[in-house]
DNA sequence: TTGAAAGCGCTACCAA
DNA sequence: TTGGTAGCGCTTTCAA
């Protein structure tokens, strides 16, 4: 491989100067900036990545943690690794996997042994053991979530509450006044994932204020975990004429659960779902849907990573505004046949 | 952050000493040993990765080049990711993700700056436009999928073809005489994706050899989409009483589909799908299925990055055998009512 | 069994 | 506008 002091050699220069032609750090004349340029060129050069992150104290690495479990909320996981490795790609940075089955020693082996320039990390716990280590490492580090105490760390999410609360109010709005909501799997509740219990908090704050009746439980990502659930919903809620779903997975089973038992949506059961934009859009009814921007957010932690790295501060935590868009699976209380 | 030469003076010996009780490249006396892994603890150090990429002239980083669409085959490429990283950590290596979308100039970008010491590339095409970039890099290369000229470069994946031709034997010997292929999206057969080609080719050889009729065609992975190339299907093949389904995110729809058209599964079809084993089990039916062994083939990508990295040869190319799993979508052919 | 020291290929400071 | 060069923190010979 060529090295900078071949390059050098090559057009005539000193090993600095190359240097500067790369980095810009420093006026270079046309004349020169074209020598190096063609010897780089002709030689194929390309800098050492070792030898750059040795001497010049960064990697232009980012380290992503992301939950791996092949099992869960798959489509959105997806997203954020697709998006932050396309925005991380556009500031000029790669980006290493980790998974969080390694926690916070991964965070402390990468970090520490100076592999990246900083962390985004994933999947965030309502009291996130993480948080503490991620405070100390000299890296900045941006979390895709919203733990109880970010203690200075910046956080980017959806604001999970507020689409909570927006699913809710678009039912009670539509007359609905029986609404259950299909959650998470049990595991991501018992993690105390805080997206989970933000939404859930949203979702009661609404029941309350709308003075809604309502039921809530996990549900297991299959269609016998979707079939369990929503039977425990109608057997607490009997009147029920509104789903929330926060469960990708449990979307497709549900809705072919309500069909073959004769339910109609929204006729009869209008629902609510809580999902990227593109599942919404896949199933067999167009989903009227609170949109969970995974693109976005990948590309914000980005960037909020990039201004930390430039040396600003700002604000520390971002939640987007949920928005709701109105398809074809809620329709007003009343419409169906049970309305009477 | 402590430096190796700061290890050295805490446990008063020199850094070559310190440097070989961390490789373990030389005899240490337990005496020694005990000291300076004594000031390592104390200190907290960890080895600077950049130097010791510059200096040992090896990353302990794999690339992985992912087709980081988010639409399609989701949970099959988060098995892959999945394994990949956690294999790859077993062998205390890290993994860099690339997307697709940066094709060849990704790979020859982290390979040529020596930020990597080995590739793992998904997602490959009869003729791949990488696979003559990845024989002139210094760094070996494993491919999950098979071109049709591997050059000499590893490739491991499951045995499509025979995949294809499993899943119609299977079918041809419950009796069933018309079969349908639910395929990949068009976009896969037209980037000449590999494997579903293969799968093809050995759908049409079974179908051949046992004297069958057939019709296949691709899907999109929406709802309408596998409403349409079901429709297709049954247009040109009326007494169609089997499909196989190469297509995970059709899967859901299709079941819905069949149904509400009131065609009882496995009774009046059978299905067979092609899949992940948690997904052929999440679905309203337990599907028989042939597995898409993800979390296998990441591994044994890995398994054999790491043997070229041993300088071992080897085989070039491992293909898996698949195997059906019988389940409850299959029945023998004249059990419905249309059998008559 | 251990130490000394020569690089590895860059960046960035200090000079010119 | 450019060059010289001292590190950056390790690995690995070469010696002892």
């Amino acid at each position: 491989m060529a090295t900078i002091a071949d390059v050098a050699a090559a057009a005539g220069v000193s090993t600095s100067t190359v240097s500067y032609v790369l980095s810009g750090r420093r006026p270079i004349s046309p004349a020169t900036r074209a020598r190096v340029e063609a010897s780089i060129a002709e030689l194929g050069y390309r800098p050492h990545a070792g030898a750059r992150a040795l001497a010049g104290r960064h990697t232009n690495v980012l380290a992503l943690a992301a939950p791996l479990r092949s099992d869960i909320n798959v489509p959105v996981i997806m997203q954020f690794v697709t998006s932050v490795v396309t925005a991380a790609r556009s500031y000029d940075h790669d980006v290493l996997l980790l998974t969080n089955d390694e926690g916070s020693a991964g965070l402390e082996r990468v970090a520490g042994s100076a592999m990246v320039d900083a962390l985004i990390v994933m999947d965030i716990e309502s009291d996130d053991a993480r948080i503490p280590v991620l405070r100390r490492l000299r890296q900045p580090a941006v979390l895709i979530g919203l733990p109880n105490r970010p203690g200075g760390i910046s956080c980017v999410d959806l604001d999970f509450a507020a689409a909570g609360y927006t699913a809710v109010a678009h039912l009670a709005e539509h007359g609905h006044r029986a609404v259950g909501l299909i959650g998470p799997p049990p595991a991501v509740y018992e993690r105390g994932t805080s997206y989970a219990t933000r939404f859930l908090a949203g979702f009661v704050d609404a029941v309350e204020e709308y003075g809604l009746a309502s039921a809530s439980h996990p549900s297991e990502p299959t269609f016998e975990g979707a079939l369990a659930c929503l039977n425990r919903i109608d057997d607490e809620l009997p009147g029920v004429s509104a789903l929330v779903v926060h469960n990708e997975a449990a979307l497709s089973p549900l809705l072919g659960i309500l069909r073959s038992s004769g339910r109609r949506v929204p006729e009869d059961v209008s629902v609510v779902a809580i999902c990227p934009e593109d599942v919404a859009l896949g199933l067999p009814i167009r989903m009227t849907s609170v949109d969970i921007p995974g693109h976005q957010l990948g590309a914000l932690a980005v960037e909020r990573v990039m201004s930390l790295l430039r040396g600003e501060r700002g604000a520390e935590t971002r939640l987007l505004a949920p928005s709701l868009a109105e398809r074809d699976s809620c329709a007003d209380a009343g419409t169906g046949p049970r309305a009477g």
